[in-house]
DNA sequence: GTAATAGTGTCTCTAAGACATTATTGT
DNA sequence: ACAATAATGTCTTAGAGACACTATTAC
């Protein structure tokens, strides 16, 4: 049986039918907090609880990425085509595909993850009764979680272990990788810069060291030769502008302090 | 509409057939190199080509790490409960989707990453015709290799990129983790767990900075208080015994030198 | 003996971090 | 004037890497 022969003879429609979905972990700043893009389901199962924006693949001819795109551009009312969308960063987080996770059928989810700067607010579309980017602090990412109850909210699914995977890979890939400049506008100060790991990291850094280091790495930002023109500071120079530079790793990396303690 | 009501009127087969395939990149040191274990197709498509082992999930209740490691024991021959495949360490690697990626039908694949120590020659089941650890060195990882034709095989499918993933974050890994530990024997010494190095990073570590490096990090190793009984060794001091330790990262990292290169 | 290897010591240079200092802005 | 901030300078210390050296084994 040569390959022909097997293709004529072959149902698909044979095999268990399992779904394939993608789920979207976007994330941004905004007024200085890290936030995700959830919606609310219109409909069964989990009908008006939050979860992350996804759907399911179109199985004629669609790529995994393209789905991603299709559907944050669905929730955020951004058309493929447009500029915004364009600059957003989007990468493979993982594949969680655990029996009974979705109480429909078997469901294997592709995440990805989305590094945006500041975009408009989402306008609902396609199945959400509403959308918004939510401070990730607001959310519960633990079952054992200690937040006090009624400021938290809990996501459908398994999407808090998602999002708790994707949280972990963005703070990660800040230590080695250029990827805060993908949080900034196109043009950026080094304090917006060092605000983006701050929001990320969840804690403050000292700005003179970061300041030199980020100037140390080479290729991390390229000077535009500007000054900002500082709106709503509270004194002090005109911090410099900067642009992405062209390097795709970072080389000495910056690495989080002190994370000696969670080797374990 | 609620959930119960959701449920009843809902049928999965209306949605476009797309299948999902569990594959295995499994990686262990032989010989002193780097080896994957490679399946000879025994059915179309790709008959009588290499590829990884791999196959359907079964849409029933099967987790698809289950999968990955059903795979890998039909393919050694190793049963689940036996021990040799409980020392394996499995991490998901990503997924694989793109339209035409195989010839059937529409199918995403999950593509594990499994380290193991040496283990047996494996024995060919399921719809394999022939299975082996072959030198990654002796396969063709790019469309444009320099390699010699004749000695270099091409695998079935995209496997050759899902490899030179897997290869990638193996390199990655084994920088910030203890993985390395992984595809040793229980208790090994500081100079085999150089050559690990050596053999998946494919350079020469300068012996005394890497036993002092090693050392210096908490929790990577333990050692036994033993010494090896040195068997086929060229001359020397019988070198010390050590156990896997608890760190789980690594303090600092050991990078792999001389890539600021390829920075950008 | 000779060669190879395990393990340790020493030195240099880079880089991280704590801290100080100067200059420039808003209030 | 005062507070806040950008940007740079200084000092200490940890760590990576080059190299040397001793001790122990196989041949």
């Amino acid at each position: 049986m040569d390959d022909a022969d097997f293709l004529a003879s072959y149902d698909p429609r044979a095999y268990d039918p399992v779904a394939v979905t993608v789920d979207v972990v976007a994330l941004t700043i905004r007024d200085g907090a890290l936030a995700v893009l959830l919606v609310r389901r219109g409909h069964p199962p989990f009908a008006g609880q939050w979860a992350l924006p996804g759907g399911f693949v179109v199985a004629d001819g669609e790529d995994l990425p393209d789905a991603a795109v299709r559907e944050l551009g669905e929730e955020t009312g951004l058309a493929a085509g447009d500029g915004a969308l364009a600059r957003v960063h989007l990468e493979q987080l993982g594949t969680y595909g655990a029996p009974g996770r979705d109480p429909r059928m078997r469901i294997v989810s592709v995440a990805y993850l989305a590094f945006a700067p500041e975009l408009p607010d989402p306008a609902a579309g396609g199945d959400a009764a509403d959308a918004a980017w939510t401070p990730v602090a607001d959310l519960r990412l633990t079952e054992t979680g200690a937040q006090p109850p009624g400021t938290t909210r809990k996501l459908a699914f398994d999407h808090a272990r998602i999002l708790a995977d994707g949280l972990e890979r963005a703070r990660a890939k800040l230590e080695y990788t250029p990827l805060a400049t993908a949080f900034c506008a196109a043009e950026f100060t080094i304090p917006d810069l060092r605000a983006v790991y701050e929001a990320v990291w969840g804690e403050e850094l000292h700005a003179g060291n970061f300041h030199r280091k980020v100037l140390s790495v080479p290729g991390f930002v390229a000077g535009t030769g500007g000054t900002s023109d500082a709106p709503g500071r509270r004194g002090g120079p005109r911090p410099r502008l900067y642009r992405a530079g062209d390097a795709r790793l970072l080389h000495p990396a910056l690495l989080r302090p002190g994370r000696e303690d969670e080797v374990r």
